[in-house]
DNA sequence: GTCTATAGCCGGATAGAC
DNA sequence: GTCTATCCGGCTATAGAC
């Protein structure tokens, strides 16, 4: 697992590329030098500058993969799910991950192949996430008015935007984390409701979906 | 208000490419080639690449912003919030504006010019959007619990968000609104709670807070 | 306002010495 | 595996004719 120092230097230098100068400032000198490594190695080790943001795309990916499955393990309500979100927004944010996520997502336009290792590696984050609030729902009302993957979706989207306005719009990070513990919240109390509550929560839901 | 005829083709076809080619792709060339103008105009009416990009920018939320504030007068539930939410974010996706947007925020890191305009417009559509949680709330257990910037900010960034996972993980785009209506619903039935509940609401709320 | 032409730079990628 | 050198293409931006 020692593997290629040079290999891994690219790799993390790439990272902060993306990070730092967005995809359409990224190109195999600027992360060479940030590498302190020579331009030709970039083409010696992946072939083409693609292929590297590609590999970085797997590797974030792959990464955090393993600690949103760990984190989410403990969440038993939509309160604590919107605390662990809350959390692993921050983490993502600085250490960078979701900057390069959100880089290569806008990258994607017009290059096939990374929309394609993206789509592949997208249910590593957001599978987790899915699980851990369809075993909320379960047994709940809620149960056959949210579909988990939509949610798990929703969430999802809301990290990426979250991130796109960083840096730009000021003040928007706390805020939206705020909101989503009120609404995490209501949706708790909903689900504490008694069962004639939640008879009534349920007719109620499905006049209101059609 | 005829202006200039060239002037505009490249406004339009800036939007075009933008959302075609993204920001790492586009450049004077490509936007010229597709106005079916000469590269050179580029020059003459922006000034550089970045200005046109910065006007089409101010542009797309220019437009849209009075569309945004018509459709959301008549919002009274989130129920009805989530559905004009579904149709405008169909609109955007379907004329391609977030598509350029995203892009334009994509493009943002590493270009501070850009990043100012985009700032400046952000409220011209995430404005209606919180005024309209404003009235939804006043008066309403959530009050005090619901921020109204924030949870605009958390729609915008869900926005921008689903337009950036949009051609990369599939069937992405009606799911969330499901998700979303389900919990308007949820919301609202809060909502209509009686005094009473309110009460209870409030203090838990207050509680789950903390 | 629009065109041609071009300067000058930077980028991806490769060849070949070490 | 790493380095130097280089080709070539596309890019921004400008000069100057019309």
């Amino acid at each position: 697992m020692v593997a290629n120092a040079t290999r891994d230097r690219l790799l993390v230098a790439a990272r902060e590329a993306l990070a730092a100068d967005g995809i359409a400032g990224v190109s195999a000198r600027g992360i060479a030098t940030r590498a302190e490594v020579n331009q030709a190695l970039v083409f010696y080790h992946y072939g083409s500058v693609d292929e590297l943001l590609a590999e970085a795309a797997r590797d974030v990916s792959r990464r955090r993969a393993a600690v949103y499955r760990d984190r989410l393990d403990s969440v038993t309500s939509f309160t604590s799910l919107a605390e662990t979100a809350r959390a692993l927004h921050q983490e993502e944010v600085a250490a960078g991950n979701l900057a390069v996520l959100v880089q290569l997502l806008a990258g994607a336009r017009g290059r096939p192949g990374l929309a394609e290792v993206l789509r592949e590696n997208f249910d590593l984050l957001a599978g987790p996430v899915e699980a851990t609030i369809r075993r909320l729902v379960a047994g709940s009302p809620l149960e056959d008015v949210v579909d988990p993957t939509d949610l798990a979706s929703g969430i999802a989207s809301g990290f990426l935007g979250l991130q796109l306005l960083d840096g730009v719009v000021t003040d928007v990070e706390a805020g939206p984390f705020e909101a989503l513990d009120a609404l995490a919240a209501v949706v708790d109390l909903a689900l504490e409701a008694g069962t004639l509550e939640a008879a009534l929560l349920r007719r109620k839901l499905r006049a209101a979906r059609r």
